[in-house]
DNA sequence: ATTTTATTCAACCTTTTTGTTGAATAAGCG
DNA sequence: CGCTTATTCAACAAAAAGGTTGAATAAAAT
């Protein structure tokens, strides 16, 4: 009976505890990346670099597409919104105004221009 | 040579990553407690919750100060604006309304009341 | 069809993490 | 002072993390 429940936050919040990944996440959140292009960025082997992947995979914070030879990593920045959550819950400030950019995006009109 | 150099940033989202370090953090949000007043919620050793405090502790989220024979737990939110920081830079949704929050703060005077 | 490229999978090793139990310490109490 | 309470410290063990290298796989290029 392994007992080895983990909660997504907890492999999220897990997954942002290492500069490598926050690094990579930090990289494909601009744009697509082949794990070869990502694997050249770090000084490690890239079968290490596609466990970062991995891991930030099972967080769900990227899929990888195999595209051909090449396999594509897309971020997705989805459950993000829970670790944000979870902390601006435990912070005063952001808890505070947290609630207060709701109110605020709920009421403004989006701006049509900068 | 010990390579051992880990950011803040990294103990407090691997302080995070463990559900019963943000199940403390979230009680003592609230209120200062003793040791032993946090390990009795915990299924574990009081010594397990106290290796818990001491990350949490070197991560900068708390201080314990002795008072006689207790150690009272109190809360520090502060480093939590990093981490805050980073996932709202590396989230769409929230890179754009963190603007739109710090500019809402800025030019809004404090509403005096509810 | 063979070779090359891009990548995962698997085995292995070392270090870190998380928990356990027992001993040490220091303050408060009878 | 000697006992109890609250807590850290130390030693240990099991499990997870993070990296390495080598083999397997599947598509592309020759």
């Amino acid at each position: 009976m392994p007992k080895t429940y983990q909660s997504n936050l907890d492999r999220v919040f897990a997954v942002l505890s290492d500069p490598t990944r926050r690094s990579i996440i930090s990289r494909l959140k601009e744009k697509d990346y082949t794990v070869m292009e990502i694997a050249g960025h770090y000084d490690m082997s890239f079968q290490a670099v596609s466990k970062h992947l991995t891991l930030i995979e099972k967080a769900n914070l990227l899929h990888r597409k195999r595209d051909g030879k090449h396999f594509i990593c897309s971020y997705n920045a989805g459950p993000l919104g829970e670790a944000i959550t979870w902390i601006a819950k435990n912070h005063a400030f952001w808890q505070h105004n947290f609630d207060a950019l709701q109110d605020f995006l709920d009421t403004q009109p989006p701006k049509p221009k900068k």
